[in-house]
DNA sequence: ACAATAGTGTCTCTCAGACAGTATCGT
DNA sequence: ACGATACTGTCTGAGAGACACTATTGT
């Protein structure tokens, strides 16, 4: 099995797609909707379908995203996103996991990825019709990202390195990102993304120089610890000590608040 | 096949998932070589792309949307949003356009379809495999809506019909039309996509009940003035009277303001 | 002791909610 | 005159921003 040729992983795949979907189908809606008798499927533009992720990190400070270096063309040499192909049998959102695995070894971000939205403008694949749907995660850091299959390399980028144009990417990544960094802009500002940023407990600090790479400005630590402690989130635990390199006071450790209690 | 028992489908699911994993690495270690010159495209699974649109407007201070009644298998005869097949040479902007002028007559809404996001599970079109794009608008009326052409027939329905279950839609339409009003909700209260609801002139009562119908609650007119006044996104012009039924004081009228002078 | 970081108290300003009051229309 | 709608004034409480102050650590 290891040695398939092209033809048989053909073959599998559409069999096992074929096996997948009315497994599932039978389970998910048994109901309505009845297939006419003669019909063709090719009556209607195909088109492939990818995902596409845009990982954020902090680094020294500085919103950063995962990028990987293309090893094929087009664009072959150039930078990307981490992504690929969506297969018939699974969904977008497990599509988009399967594939960040893969080229980059990253996972368990299924509960983090939320989608941005779809890209499809003509030409912007100069193979064939590609419609790209695009993925928006926030991850603590990015751990030894050379594991990658596919890739030829992978790197973290500051997000300012693409916005002034000194870093090229390849099809319309480059407006992708512009428009995951507007998202998570947003989000962090007015919501709960933040916690995204950071490992499972965190200090005060820790989360107010996640807003600050984000938003990009400095935050008073006595208004950002009301408007933290405020929301009811998070929870704190026992003290600790971070091992602050210049000594200072031990602070509180927070971890966010799982379920909602009655 | 059909009637597989839950065991045998997920050992089915992983094995398929291991053949797909290790078809799939295979070929793209063999295309890595063979790219630039015989390029392939039938390589990847091809998806169709539809677009879809959901148009909200207010009837009777009730947020609603346009459907159109299904004339071609799956689901003829039933409810679904009105939408279609993207094409190669248009992106999925146009196609959006293209498909809701096509099919229900309402044009010149380039500049209010928003993208809502993607839905791409596996057998979500009993058909074949189908990934849509939902887009979102906000318009002051749906006039004459039958001036169809793919569809049979079109109505305007109370949103509260559909999240209750009374109207079952077809596809995953329930689904998308679900998240619509979620971001409708979140976009009127915050913002400025209230003023799709109304015409190029309004005055401030229409543009409460506006917020009103949306967000599902009364709100003091004379804070929602200072709110809505205060914005600095619209500008007053003459007086005018929009013939109350039982009098009254006329209202001043307000139009959005264009562009930002300097 | 000193520096460094964590955390508190307090003042002000803004703004949303509540609600009483005034202005201008139709009949 | 009266009712109805449009608009204004004012009080209050919650919360953000600014900033001085206290507390606890390492060296």
């Amino acid at each position: 099995m290891m040695t398939l040729t092209r033809g048989y992983g053909q073959i599998n795949l559409y069999l096992v797609a074929w096996v997948c979907m009315t497994a599932k189908q039978s389970r998910r809606r048994s109901d309505a909707a009845t297939v006419p008798a003669g019909y063709d499927p090719d009556a209607f533009p195909r088109f492939a379908v990818t995902v596409d992720a845009v990982v954020f990190t902090i680094v020294d400070g500085r919103l950063s995203i995962l990028l990987i270096r293309r090893g094929a063309e087009p664009y072959a040499g150039g930078w990307a996103l981490p992504g690929g192909f969506k297969q018939p049998a699974e969904s977008l959102d497990e599509a988009v996991v399967r594939e960040l695995g893969e080229e980059t070894g990253l996972a368990g971000l299924e509960r983090s990825l939320v989608q941005l939205g779809a890209y499809g403008d003509p030409g912007r694949d100069p193979r064939m019709n590609v419609v790209t749907v695009a993925y928006v995660a926030a991850v603590p850091d990015i751990p030894a990202v050379a594991g990658a299959t596919d890739a030829a390399a992978a790197e973290v980028v500051d997000v300012a390195e693409i916005a002034e144009g000194r870093r090229a990417l390849a099809f319309d990544h480059d407006q992708i990102v512009a428009d995951a960094v507007t998202v998570i802009r947003r989000e962090v500002t007015s919501g709960d993304l933040a916690y995204g940023f950071l490992p499972g407990t965190f200090t005060l600090a820790q989360l107010r120089s996640v807003h600050e790479a984000v938003r990009g400005e400095r935050l008073d630590p006595a208004n950002f610890r009301r408007w933290a402690t405020g929301r009811g989130d998070m929870e704190p635990l026992g003290r600790r000590r971070p091992a602050g390199p210049d000594g200072g006071k031990p602070a509180e450790l927070y971890r966010v608040r799982r379920a909602e209690p009655g």
